[in-house]
DNA sequence: ACTAATTTGCAATAATGTTGCAAAAAAAAT
DNA sequence: ATTTTTTTTGCAACATTATTGCAAATTAGT
């Protein structure tokens, strides 16, 4: 029996360095499977890491293409698994992301697509986001 | 020649008391017609009040249903007038935002509504928002 | 195992947001 | 118009969140 290697697979093909830290903040998002702000990574790996290098390693995340931002309408910073099609420098994260107002997860839901949207004479759309709060599927059918 | 009282008329309609810090703030959001963060307004208003005060505004007319939260992907917290519909507690604010990747103002686009989008099953939907980026009107015509 | 380059932790600092309380200002009452 | 009551403001202190420089530790290639 050996140890699973997919969080070292992803390390490596984004051209990054495997270090212990990486490869538990990226565990966590692999496990999780719902967006992580910074404080849920200080929480969920006890404070492992600095504070400093949990900034730094999800910033790296970022720049390469591992994880792309969540819109979030309070002040959060919120870091979601990209899952495909996301290279170094652009996100294909055009999905809709859901919110849950009872277990407060931020879910992706990567098989919806964002709908195009008529805008008034003049603007041009390069990108767009949309985020859906309600109750998820977790807690709507455990009551 | 009198002044506006436009300001004035929107405080005490929603049961404020008319402050000094309350007319130069809302009137900052009268003016500039778009999406404003707490650091926007200490820039604008030449730090004139105090840092406290204009959390507390913004978190007055917030309550209050003169403003609402825009969402956005870094985490700044955004603030835009309401402009129909807003009831105190309630904010009917389903309209799209853009928001310009060139003079980075967001706007809010108060004719286009959030689209409706077909969710999984158990997902149950309360609240939708969509931030659209790009080029906006002003910046689009200006090259 | 050795070397070069990258990453980490620590300390210091900056930016952002919150709370309690006395003074000032606004609205209501006289 | 003056007094009284209530609300709002500014200050100070504090809490939280994020950033930077640098030496020590770790990674990857030779």
């Amino acid at each position: 029996m050996r140890s699973s290697t997919a969080d070292i697979d992803i390390l490596r093909k984004h051209g990054l360095h495997v270090t212990d830290s990486r490869r538990v903040i990226l565990n966590l998002f692999l496990k999780y499977d719902g967006a992580l702000a910074h404080a849920d990574i200080e929480k969920y790996s006890s404070s492992l890491y600095d504070r400093v290098t949990v900034y730094r390693t999800l910033q790296t995340f970022l720049e390469k293409g591992i994880v792309h931002l969540v819109p979030t309408v309070d002040n959060a910073t919120l870091y979601a698994l990209c899952k495909h099609n996301c290279i170094e420098g652009h996100h294909y994260d055009n999905h809709v992301h859901f919110i849950c107002s009872h277990c407060n997860k931020t879910s992706c839901l990567d098989d919806i697509d964002v709908p195009e949207v008529k805008l008034p004479r003049g603007f041009r759309p390069l990108h767009a986001a949309m985020i859906i709060s309600g109750i998820c599927k977790m807690c709507k059918s455990s009551n």
